[in-house]
Formats: structure tokens, C-alpha cells, sequence
RNA sequence: GUCCGGAUAGUGUAGUGGCCAAUCAUGGGGCCCUGUCGAGGCCUCGACCCGGGUUCAAAUCCCGGCCCGGACGCCA
């Protein structure tokens, strides 16, 4: 029987969310999977079978089958992989009207018992446990679920910036010098000598504005080598970029909110199924989003107690003060902070002309978390250069990238979206770890 | 990195010095059962993170280690 195994005896005819009451008795369907729950009741037996789009049952009458059918169907341990070959037939009892009599069950790879985690709900599992057994995990619905949002949130921030003029580009995650300072790096060994895992398409976007793109964007990894070890924070994640020439930061910040937006809607159209699995409906996004200064946002925080000197970066303490009251007056949790100081933000934001203390930075914020940051950069190579050297940074690492400002370089803004913060926050999720296949962290690196 | 908390069967838990040769659920094995859908019933299997110490007695107290969780810092 075994050497029979050729690509009929798992060949699926449907998904199980492809059947119905109405099928047709006479239909003849082939699903294969795995075998989520067996239920024995003696005289009568249930195999309910899942794939990736649902789960079906599987009704085997004692009387009416052959002793050799109830014998595999005994035999089956939860979540091996079969093949049920067999009709579809209209019953009431059934959990969505119909059920499977099956002509055979085909296993075709047994699973070992116990199992390292239940995929059933019946009993949770921490989230260190469902990570050291992800494959075994991301077959539970809830946790599918996610990733096919998340699917489907890559495919709308795709089609809105490729609608947008926005051309996708793929830069070197791999990178000889520290790219903006501020975060740590990840040293690589690259043949004879030192290389990093890059923080940040950044100075890659900008060659490309004095290249002509005029309009990028990129979906791809990025590398932090901070040792932080909270809920919002990966070592390694997915950042959505854009750079735009001839455009502001109010031109780039009005593209991204419209591409929240966009998201939003898209989702709740094509992540219906997904999104009620999650029991989750997204919120309904209202534009233009709050663009909160950054000295109103320290006078917010000052108010709710906690007191930031001017010129200092917003602590988790203020963001959440912040990020309450902007909620409260306003009934919406996206706001951008705008108007920051330019001692706090990278070298390539571009100060303001009649105030070169403030810059043209801008962050996009869900309450207290961080989900973009961007600005208009600095076009200027004189101008550039001076605030390289203010922020204590190398120029030597920096030619090939000043290079690109010397012969035609245009005004251009852009910004970065982290994926794994959006998605997180559009589904309500406690750590940004539940938005990963295989999350990075400071703790794991396998699987 | 700092602070706080935690580690008990495959999984999730109860248990704060003797009543623990350790609770309950889920799961595994076996038996019964013709409508389950968190099926049910009966039987059974399976665990105190590692190393020291205190004590007549340690899952429980102390010290060190390792691992995990949370907050903060840093950072996006």
C-alpha cells in the first residue's frame, strides 16, 4: 500500500471552506490535512480534518463501513497528515450542515504523541512554549489568522504605493559602516573584513532621489543590536519605507496617513474571514490624523506629572500621557508629533529655515507606541556634512553616500513604518512577537 | 543593562517547612458507548530547573547559577 503513494492519493480536490450542504451528494471530494480532534463514541466516530482554510468532519458509521476503514480511523493519532477521499452529505447535526462519509482515509504521515502543545484551545500554552514549538502553533486558527492579515497587509501597502507612483527597490542589508548612528549594529565577518546588518535602507532611499527614482519604496528586514527587552521591540523586523523627491514632510506624512487608512479598509474588506476568526473589527480611520508640536506634547506631559527638559526625547512615561490624552480629547488613537527638536533627530533631518533649533521630523503615533518616523532630509551637501560632524559621527564613512548629493541631488522626504508595531496595533495584539513567524530577540534565535 | 516577579507531568496549573510516595484540567495508553461539536463514563501513565546550604524534616527557607515573564532604560 505504501508504495502505492503517488500524487492522487494526496491531490486535494477542495479547501474545507470550499464545501457546502449544497454541494451535491453525488459529489466525490479528496481533502487532506490534519487530523485536528477524533472523537470515539463507539457505534459512530468523528475525524474533524483542518487545512489551512478551516475544519471539516468526518462521520464514520460503524455499520456502514468496512471494518478496515473503522480500523485506520482507530489507528489515527491527533495531527497526522491524511487524506479523506469520500461524499459530501447534508446533515443537521453536523457542525456547518454537511459532513464527509469518507470511501477511504489515506495517513499518510503519523504524528508522535504527546503533542509538544495543544492546537485544540482547550488548554493555553506560554508564549515561550508556543515559540520553541512555532510549527506546531501557527497551525492553530487564531494564530493563522494573523499571518493572513498580515498578508494581506503587505498586498495593500503594495498596491497603494505602486498606485501612488511609488517604484519598490531591494538595498543591501548587509553594509560596511553604521548607517545613522543612535542604534547598535549587528558586527558581521565578510570575508576579510568587518561588516553590519543594516539598521535602515536610509542612505540607500537618498542615492536613489539623486538616481531619479523620484518615488521608492522598500518591505524589508531591519536589523537593531539593542539589548531592550520589552513587547514592542525585535532585533530583527520589517520596516515599510518610502522616499520621495520634491516633496515635504507634509507631503510624506499626508501619503502615510492615507496609506493607514487605506490599510484599514482594505483589511476589513479582503481579512474578513481572518479578522472574525480573531473575533477583531478594525477600527474605522478618520483623516487628517492630530499633528501634535513637539513643545504642546511636553506641556501635555508636564501636565500629567511627567516633567521632560526641552530638547530631550519623550519617555515611555510621557508617550503614555501623551498618548491618553490625545485619545481622550479626540477620540483617535493615530496622531503625529511634529516640530522636533533637531538635536534629537538623525543628521539628515532637515531643519527648519527660520528656526534651526526645530526640525522638519515628524513621528506617526498609535497611543505610546511609535509607528513611523520620518521628515524632509537635508539636500544641501555643505549643510549635511556640518551636521555629521555636530552629531559626533565619522565623515569617512559617509563618502559614497555624500557622493549622491554632489551632482544633482533633489529636496526629498520620506519615512519608515515599522510593519510589526502597525499590525499590532490595528489587531489589539499584548507583543509585537505574535505578528512574527520566528520572532528576534534579545533570548531567541532558533527556531 | 537595572529593578521586580517566576520556574511543579507533553501542555496549563494547585500547593508558603511535616497533613505531598504532590492537586486539578488537558493530554497519552486501555475498556465501554450510534450524533459528537470543550462529548461522556471507568481504569491507568506522567512532574517539583541545576548546584550548594539550613533543618530531625525542603516543592516550600537561604546562597549561587541557568532559563522565563513584566516594567523601566536604550531604541523604531
Amino acid at each position: 500500500m505504501k508504495n502505492d503513494l503517488n500524487q492522487s492519493l494526496f491531490r486535494r480536490t477542495h479547501y474545507t471552506n470550499q464545501l457546502t450542504p449544497k454541494i451535491g451528494e453525488d459529489c466525490v471530494v479528496t481533502l487532506t490535512g490534519w487530523v485536528h480532534e477524533l472523537r470515539d463514541l463507539g457505534g459512530i466516530m468523528f475525524v474533524l480534518l483542518r487545512d489551512r482554510e478551516g475544519i471539516t468532519q468526518v462521520t464514520l458509521v460503524k455499520r456502514n463501513s468496512s471494518a478496515e476503514l473503522m480500523n485506520t480511523a482507530k489507528n489515527l493519532s491527533r495531527e497526522s497528515i491524511i487524506t479523506v477521499a469520500g461524499k459530501v452529505k447534508p446533515e443537521k447535526k453536523a457542525p456547518r450542515g454537511y459532513e464527509i462519509i469518507p470511501d477511504t482515509i489515506h495517513l499518510l504521515n503519523k504524528a508522535s504523541s504527546p503533542l509538544p502543545m495543544d492546537t485544540t484551545g482547550k488548554v493555553d500554552a506560554d508564549l515561550d512554549t508556543r515559540l520553541d514549538a512555532r510549527f506546531m502553533d501557527l497551525r492553530r486558527p487564531q494564530v493563522l489568522a494573523v499571518f493572513k492579515i498580515r498578508h494581506h497587509l503587505m498586498q495593500a501597502v503594495r498596491s497603494f504605493l505602486s498606485n501612488n507612483d511609488f517604484i519598490e527597490i531591494t538595498t543591501p542589508k548587509i553594509v560596511g559602516v553604521a548607517t545613522e548612528g543612535g542604534t547598535a549594529l549587528f558586527p558581521i565577518s565578510y570575508f576579510e573584513r568587518e561588516a553590519f546588518l543594516n539598521q535602515s535602507p536610509q542612505l540607500f532611499k537618498q542615492i536613489l532621489m539623486s538616481a531619479g527614482f523620484d518615488r521608492v519604496f522598500e518591505i524589508g528586514p531591519i536589523f537593531r543590536a539593542e539589548e531592550h527587552d520589552t513587547r514592542k521591540h525585535l532585533n530583527e523586523a520589517t520596516s515599510i519605507d518610502i522616499e520621495a523627491s520634491f516633496a515635504d514632510h507634509n507631503d510624506v506624512m499626508n501619503i502615510l496617513e492615507q496609506l493607514i487608512a487605506h490599510t484599514y479598509q482594505e483589511l476589513t474588506i479582503r481579512a474578513e474571514d481572518a479578522l472574525s476568526t480573531l473575533n477583531i473589527s478594525l477600527d474605522v480611520i478618520e483623516l487628517p490624523f492630530k499633528r501634535l508640536k513637539y513643545d504642546e506634547a511636553l506641556e501635555i506631559a508636564s501636565a500629567g506629572g511627567e516633567k521632560i527638559e526641552w530638547g530631550d526625547d519623550l519617555t515611555t512615561a510621557a508617550e503614555i500621557i501623551i498618548g491618553d490624552t490625545i485619545a481622550e480629547s479626540t477620540g483617535r488613537s493615530h496622531y503625529f508629533i511634529v516640530d522636533w527638536p533637531t538635536k534629537v533627530k538623525p543628521f539628515y533631518a532637515m531643519p527648519c529655515e527660520n528656526q534651526q533649533s526645530l526640525c522638519k521630523a515628524f513621528d506617526l503615533m498609535h497611543r505610546d507606541m511609535e509607528l513611523a518616523s520620518g521628515a524632509q532630509r537635508i539636500h544641501s551637501i555643505e549643510l549635511l556634512t556640518g551636521r555629521i560632524l555636530e552629531q559626533g559621527l565619522e565623515i569617512a564613512g559617509f563618502e559614497s553616500y555624500l557622493n549622491a548629493f554632489k551632482y544633482g541631488m533633489p529636496p526629498h522626504s520620506g519615512w519608515g513604518l515599522g510593519t510589526e508595531r502597525l499590525l499590532m496595533t490595528m489587531l489589539k495584539l499584548n507583543n509585537i512577537r505574535d505578528t512574527v513567524l520566528f520572532p528576534r530577540d534579545r533570548k531567541r534565535l532558533t527556531p
